[in-house]
DNA sequence: GTTTTTCTCAACCAATCGGTTGAGAATGAA
DNA sequence: TTCATTCTCAACCGATTGGTTGAGAAAAAC
């Protein structure tokens, strides 16, 4: 549904069985079969599911016989991560002590208040975000 | 759906429109019709978003007249990160240099082999993560 | 009081999700 | 070739999602 990379890991995430078999899949690799002994469901639906972490670009496969073994890739991880602590610390930053001081400049420097509370913009379209950085979403 | 909070929160991430949501809410707080503005749908479906990452505990609201100001909430984002760098250590740990003697530890170690590859369980029921950890799903 | 502003709730809809079953592709073994 | 193993694809199903519209609650302003 969501095309993006980071929508698609999200996703992928936010189901328990899939999360299971990515913290399964830190350990080692493992097959469809293997993995599915795990879990109270058919091996088709272990294998949908692990489509949907390979096309989140979480995990890997190869090739071995009829196997196909899956291998996390942590790199996607990162993605998420770096996402995700992006605006955690922005938001902490705020919450500091320098708040007062941060937002009287957020009064004048229109830069960081890229639309002041009383000016409302008259049409929708561009996200916030991408009105304010290079790719967030 | 996910009853648990880290299945929430990483379903009310998924969404783009929501991700930009807490991009914005990272910088300053916000009622719900000041985000409204930004995206091409009714603000009704933007209510209903942030009831979403309202229930993940991403945001918090408070009242203010009519206004209901929306404040993301960084702990919860912690929670997302600490599971996440969790299995992405593990992973990347794995393909360091003592892979070779991890590997061969684990054909011995029963304890970091808690189910070994030619061992299968007969029955499915405990998630991988259950057994093996304190909370990781 | 009435009206305005801000927001939520309820009902609805098409599309997607997470599971199922059944068929069959791909590979190695007999 | 035939058979067994491992896995994916296709079709289907009920439940959930992300949006809509319409009605109305809550608070301040008139």
């Amino acid at each position: 549904m969501a095309v993006d990379q980071l929508s698609r890991a999200f996703v992928a995430l936010a189901d328990p069985t899939r999360r299971d078999i990515v913290a399964r899949l830190s350990v080692r690799d493992a097959t469809v079969g293997e993995l599915a002994e795990s879990y109270a469901m058919s091996m088709q639906a272990v294998s949908k599911h692990l489509k949907v972490l390979e096309e989140a670009g979480l995990v890997s496969r190869s090739r071995d016989a009829q196997r196909r073994p899956c291998h996390l890739e942590p790199q996607a991880l990162d993605l998420m991560t770096s996402w995700i602590e992006r605006y955690r610390r922005r938001a902490e930053e705020r919450f500091s002590r320098l708040d007062a001081v941060l937002a009287a400049m957020d009064d004048t420097d229109a830069d960081t208040t890229p639309a002041s509370p009383g000016t409302k913009a008259d049409e929708p379209r561009p996200t916030w975000a991408e009105k304010n950085e290079g790719a967030p979403s």
